[in-house]
DNA sequence: AGCACGCCGACT
DNA sequence: GTCGGCGTGCTC
């Protein structure tokens, strides 16, 4: 029984829960669960249900609610805390996306089964009888034998693993466990997370890295900072990272390496093993739930020391989180737009401030948000000038497109078809860049013009020939290969328009036929191991010609590559988005950045019909400056983002008018003010997706503007949508559709 | 997010 | 006559 407290207080404590409810529920403490603190883990009834919750305010002097609606908390969870630092940023990741807390909750608890005590392992030991006792009848062969041996020692044995060490099958164990001779028993709960040594293989690093590594160290332990390592593709940017994990490690910190998703390599693991003697600890989305289990358990208890993930990892219960290293900065995977949408490298940034420790971002190409803030002195910058080995960047060189177009019917302009045979005749590898998966995006009647679209999405159904299937890349319908046009039955007469990464490997194929070509998509790629074998045959040279999408131009490193093709380099500028140009040069220059890495000077082809076009030309002339200085003018004179804020808002709903209407509404309902301005309703521009009419506002407000205080107000003026609409937050949205 | 309650169409 | 569709609202 606890002690007596001071009247009023301790009597209740409020609990987040992780549902999508706008605040944390009142309970009752209950005698046996004894003091309560910030963080704790709970179990409370909910309405006919349990959950887990956290501890979220346990000096709560009275609740918020009548108490007759008060049930006590059922049991408290044996297990640490939630740390204070990653609550704060839990509360913090809310209000500034204007999401529900539970929600965010939800995220970090991503894995419930963590919190309970792990299930026993079983295994065997050597039993109670013995060579002296034996029963009748039992006969120690040698087989037998092995096994007793090789179970020497006392501790537990793994069946499988004591078999193997025998030499055995595991009907050799099981028979001498019904024998007694061993017996079941329950495995220890061992961690066994190797550390990663500061100390293991201390690189060499040239004079540029080790100025930059040496400003990087200094910021450990100072406080919060932000700082971007600036540099081309082969600058030797991990490197220089590293150095700074080999300093929090040293503090006895923990690290978290922010990677976009498809950019966790072997190579990047490889790198890291080499010079920490171990593999990190990778946190993505596809793991084994046993797996995602033990991990966030070990990175709660303080086990694991270096994680490197995808953006969730954000959101691991790290007890003694001293750093995080955000590499390719600029890579929309960072945002998430789902149910909750956050950047994650804006909110690594929030967690380093809230946590009192530096934050780093790496990249080539910055995002224009990121060089502002080093231009307005909020972040401080490292910039390393020359790739590693003196090795120029790829000379890029335009193709246009009006004045060089390829043939009828094909993709590949001469000058490109040119440079492929020259490449392959000297024995290097090309790599022909299209960001388009499938066959072709239209297929169309040419008797009567019907086309396929979806029947759910306002969008074309597009052919993957290779899987002899249309499909929806918005909500995955999928149907077979048509052979007749169902609008005007007639057979043979539909068309692909356009090209995929598949259309353009038929081409390869017809007109390279010797070559060894390979494609590599995320659809056409099996499991990772699948994955990671197709990309060491390509780094060893047993492909020629490599076509794929942007799943080519992430974390890879191919020493054998001389030439890169762009198929389309206008594709990304094709919808005015707001980050177009940015987007598509950061692209462009990652993908031809792959290209004469190792042995000689690369060379990068762009198929245009904007040769004028300012990527364009700061693509082939080298001005990466120039492109930055014009960018950032031309956001500063529309006071667009970073000078000026945005939220988007996107309703939902089953029915066209109902979405409009609370559209509507909505918008008539926003409180006038100085500083922010409400545009829309407008349909998007995908306007259904997944049977879902879809509308948007966008909020645009200055710099200064108190964005996520003003959309709480609105939307409680508002009230809630009706008619079956929901509506969701976008702050800082990275694009319009 | 669940789950129960509640009000309108096709069936044992 | 009921079963069941999913819209609406509530859960400390």
């Amino acid at each position: 029984m606890p002690e007596s407290k001071p009247p009023g207080t301790e009597i209740f404590v409020s609990v987040l829960l992780p549902l999508a409810v706008e605040g944390a529920y009142s309970y009752l403490l209950n005698a046996e669960t004894g003091n309560l603190a910030r963080g704790n883990f709970v179990q409370v009834p909910l309405g006919t249900r349990e959950y887990v919750g956290v501890v979220w305010d346990a000096s709560a002097p009275r609740p918020d609610v009548v108490s007759a609606k008060l049930r006590a908390i059922k049991t408290r969870l044996d297990v640490p805390p939630l740390p204070l630092a990653q609550l704060d940023f839990l509360d913090a990741v809310a209000r500034y996306n204007l999401a529900q807390p539970g929600m965010i909750l939800r995220m970090m608890l991503s894995v419930e089964e963590a919190l309970y005590p792990a299930p026993p392992r079983k295994g065997v030991q050597l039993g109670s009888v013995t060579a002296d006792n034996l029963p009748e009848a039992f006969r120690l062969t040698a087989a037998r034998s092995r096994v007793l041996a090789a179970a020497e020692g006392g501790l537990g044995w793994n069946k499988a693993a004591l078999a193997s060490e025998a030499g055995v099958s595991v009907g050799v164990i099981d028979g001498l466990v019904s024998a007694g001779l061993l017996e079941d028993v329950d495995l220890p709960v061992g961690t066994n997370v190797p550390a990663p040594d500061p100390a293991h293989h201390k690189v060499d690093l040239t004079a540029a890295q080790a100025e930059a590594a040496a400003k990087l160290r200094t910021a450990i332990g100072a406080g919060y900072s932000a700082t971007l390592i600036d540099g081309v593709t082969g600058s030797g940017k991990t490197e220089v990272y590293f150095e700074a994990i080999a300093t929090i490690l040293e503090a006895g910190q923990q690290a978290l390496v922010l990677l976009p998703e498809i950019a966790l390599t072997a190579q990047f693991l490889n790198r890291f093993e080499k010079r920490f003697g171990v593999k990190p600890t990778e946190w993505h989305s596809d793991l084994t739930p046993a797996t995602r289990r033990d991990i966030w358990r070990n990175v709660h208890r303080g086990e694991v020391r270096v994680v490197v993930g995808a953006r969730s990892a954000l959101f691991l219960p790290f007890a003694e989180l001293g750093l995080i290293i955000v590499d390719e900065e600029h890579d929309p995977a960072y945002k998430q737009v789902d149910r909750v949408s956050y950047h994650a490298r804006d909110m690594a940034v929030l967690r380093g401030f809230l946590g009192k420790f530096p934050i780093v971002l790496a990249s080539a190409t910055p995002s224009i948000e990121t060089r502002v803030n080093v231009d307005r002195g909020k972040y401080a910058s490292v910039h390393l000038p020359s790739r590693f080995g003196g090795q120029p960047f790829p000379d890029i060189r335009l193709i246009d497109l009006r004045e060089n177009p390829p043939e009828r019917g094909q993709w590949i302009a001469p000058p490109l078809v040119e440079a492929m045979t020259k490449v392959l005749a000297a024995g290097r590898q090309s790599l022909l860049f299209l960001n388009r998966r499938g066959y072709a995006p239209l297929t169309l009647c040419r008797k009567c013009g019907h086309r396929f679209v979806c029947p759910d999405c306002s969008s074309w159904l597009v052919a993957h020939r290779f899987q002899k299937k249309l499909q929806c890349h918005h909500c995955g319908l999928t149907i077979p290969e048509p052979r007749l046009c169902p609008s005007c039955d007639h057979e043979d007469t539909l068309v692909a328009c356009g090209p995929g990464v598949e259309r353009i490997m038929e081409e390869v194929t017809q007109r390279f036929p010797d070559a060894r070509t390979i494609i590599l998509s995320s659809d056409l790629v099996g499991s990772a191991a699948d994955m990671r074998e197709k990309f060491e045959g390509i780094a060893n040279g047993a492909f020629d010609i490599i076509v794929g999408t942007q799943l080519i131009a992430k974390g890879h490193h191919f020493p054998n590559l001389n030439l890169v093709g762009v198929i389309d380099a206008d594709l990304g500028l094709g919808h005015g988005d707001l980050r177009a140009s940015e987007r598509t040069f950061q692209l462009l220059h990652q993908v031809v950045g792959r290209a004469g890495r190792e042995s000689e000077p690369g060379i990068g082809y762009l198929q245009t019909h904007m040769t004028e076009h300012p990527v364009m030309q700061a693509l082939a002339a080298g001005d990466g400056d120039g492109f930055y200085a014009q960018e950032i003018s031309a956001r500063e004179r529309t006071a667009m983002p970073p000078f000026g804020r945005l939220a988007g808002l996107l309703l939902t709903g089953r029915e066209r008018y109902q979405v409009e209407d609370q559209a509507r509404r909505l918008a008539a309902t926003a409180p006038r003010q100085d500083g922010v301005r409400v545009l829309g309703p407008a349909e998007a521009p995908i306007g259904m997706v997944r049977g879902r009419h879809r509308f948007r506002l966008l909020v645009k407000a200055r710099l200064d503007f108190d964005l996520q205080t003003y959309l709480r107000h609105w939307f409680s003026v508002c009230g809630p949508m009706r008619g079956g609409v929901r509506l969701s937050v976008d702050v800082d949205p990275q694009s319009f559709l």
